[in-house]
DNA sequence: CATGAATGAGCCTTCATTCAT
DNA sequence: TATGAATGAAGGCTCATTCAT
């Protein structure tokens, strides 16, 4: 019993990664039951054993990578350290995110547009939603933290969610126009990551978050985090994508 | 001659309506040349004498929206004012572009994720990219303006262009939150355009762009550029979608 | 191996009940060996154990409407009185097939229509037919009844078979028609029940079947024959459909 | 323009005619658009263009059916003379429709059992419906004309539509019955033809119509108007199917 | 015996594009 | 120049049946 379901997990997760792929290569329209029942070299009754419609593999694809980055965004808040550098750890998670899995990065955009979750199975879709929640309440706690800390005092009428929205919008955003491609030329030749992070600095120092970066080296944090917390994850990412 | 060229340019007007509202209703797989034709009364083989297929006729409708973005940013532009309060004024435009013309902000994001750009005649991509760029170049100006006068200074290894790519990606990610709706119970229930104008006030905060904003009522400033720049776009909007 | 045997009896019931249902339902298109399996709780290969094909499972399904018709039937010859009287037993009881057991009466009428019997068992196929032909035995029975008792006397050229084929015929059209409804409001609002008895014995009148219908209130007693002869099967059909 | 009407006209009928004969060959369920396009060899949008659906499709290919026996109809009831004679025209034509076009008179029934309404276009389905009713319309008249001329005199409680009822009933059940003919084998071995010509008349003697069968020679006036009436129509039919 | 995963042909339908008129 | 019939590949999905466990 086991060894059959040891063989069906390996078989829904290599379909999975064809899916992806080519949810990649040729977008939403691209992704056909047919292909992918082709490249996996299963019958596409196989496929839809596994997944009731063509939405719901699609959920299936962004749960792996929303599970990526809420693996990522745990770790990162995990660095010890003063409130905002621990903020800072779940940014380093996040452009790490996008840096050493560009495909699951992508695959968050393209699912992020068409709407799957009418059809998709509930199940999934729940699961999805889940994952998503407990990236916020990651942020949302280490905002938390900050207040308690008295490293962050917010004036009146800012709202932890608020700043929090912001940071998302930036991280949203910023990938949104990297990956388009099409304007990178307008923003000079700086390494777009250097830019981000310099962008989220500057966003911080503006609600006052202490210490200011005018006070503290975060780059230097943010190399440490690096090695100290996520070494471990680049290497691996480094060594697949090699 | 010229009365044909102009009854041209209206039938192509015709079928960009049309087109739009395919996209915004059923997507980019709901849009099908045939129902174009169907609805705009017009054959296929003249819809094609339009446009070369259907991803030139998608750019053809994106094409409008920028030019929309484009006429809304240079008036946000005009504000008589100190060099951040004319940001602001760009900025009262972005968030009127998705508040007065959510249908055009809608076909930014979805033309942003399929691909178009390969298909598409070379024509409609070029004009595309400078409606783009126009926008940027308005976003420098005031940038380059804050600098030469003296209220932005900016620290070494600081460029315009970093600033305005966190302004950018702001405005894009927000709206991709927004739009995609999932996530938004997470920021409580604080009117989402408030929680906006906050993150980009301490965005540019952050950067020391004088007067900060604990320094002066951009609140203020915005509901006079709303009234003394957008007046009338406003009122026309209403009108157009009442 | 009585219990195994009863057991499997039991199963064999109810996969035909949910058949049965989901034919009704659904068509012949519509009842698929899959959902069976499902609705069942047992697994297809089970299902397969049972009936050797889809046609097989249908065959059984028609085999118990079969069953039903030749019951009523055969308790309808039942009747005590003058053959006509008998023969107007088994009208009663073909109207109570409709009236009572619609189910069964549109299964008869689905399954005349798909060709069932290239596929299904030849054990089935057997056991529909010997059924059938049952049925038309008891109305020959009473027509010979009639004939031998000096009520019917048939013209030359004029056969017993000949009697029972108009009756038979007038029986399967007459519910072919109601069931497809749509020319019903061709034959105004009068109770179709009242005019297909009517016209039953007007045929009968036709033979000069004693006695003419002219000349005995036949109204009573098919009356009396729905109350001493099926009063219970009336009851309990009306409890079970309750 | 006259000619690609002509040419469309003319594939329409091809269609029609290999969708006919793949519903008779293999049902419902075995008409497939896939295989009625390989079969005229014109491409599967080609058909589509033609018929809405599989549904109208088969509307389509009723139509002409319908179409057959009301022209049938029409012509039956054209004899001269007496009511009864002329109602016997109709008979004639109806137990024409069954013998000249066997084909027609399956799909009739096929089609009865599968709804296909619903998805029909409704140009067809209406043109199928008032088909039907004129069908009807030529019965009615001829009963009113039997009542009108005296020779047919309805007891109280009886009405024409009832009477039409009866003979609609045996018209489709008879022949359900043969097509089905599993059971033909219980009815001897007498021309089913000749069974249901005499279940007419003892029926139509039951009412009382004049003149009855024992006063008039029916057979003969059937066989006058195959010749005269339908002369042609049987010459053609032959030719056809020879 | 019972199970249910795997199969793959087949279903109905849509659509971008072409081209003869 | 405008038309719209024709194309046919491709799409998502279902299902009867088999067979290894």
């Amino acid at each position: 019993m086991t060894r059959k379901q040891r063989e069906m997990r390996q078989r829904e997760e290599l379909i999975l990664d064809v899916a992806a792929r080519m949810l990649l290569d040729s977008g939403y329209v691209g992704l056909s039951m047919d292909r992918v029942a082709e490249a996996t070299e299963y019958s596409k009754g196989t496929i839809y054993q596994h997944f009731t419609c063509k939405e719901d593999l699609i959920a299936g694809v962004l749960l792996r990578t929303i599970e990526v980055r809420g693996r990522l965004f745990a770790r990162g808040a995990t660095y010890r350290g003063r409130s905002r550098e621990r903020l800072t750890g779940i940014g380093v998670a996040d452009s790490l995110f996008y840096q050493l899995y560009p495909d699951h990065a992508r695959i968050e955009q393209l699912t992020k547009v068409e709407s799957i979750w009418d059809k998709a199975s509930s199940e999934r879709r729940e699961k999805c939603h889940s994952g998503d929640s407990s990236c916020m309440a990651v942020v949302q706690g280490v905002i938390r933290d900050g207040i308690a800390s008295g490293d962050l005092e917010l004036q009146e009428g800012v709202t932890p969610d608020g700043l929090m929205f912001g940071l998302w919008s930036m991280s949203v955003g910023s990938r949104m126009i990297i990956v388009h491609g099409a304007l990178m030329d307008k923003f000079g030749d700086t390494d777009p990551q250097l830019i981000i992070d310099q962008a989220y600095q500057h966003y911080l120092d503006g609600y006052g978050w202490r210490p200011l970066s005018t006070e503290w080296d975060y780059r230097q944090t943010i190399s440490r985090i690096r090695d100290e917390v996520f070494g471990e994850d680049i290497l691996r990412a480094e060594v697949q994508y090699a």
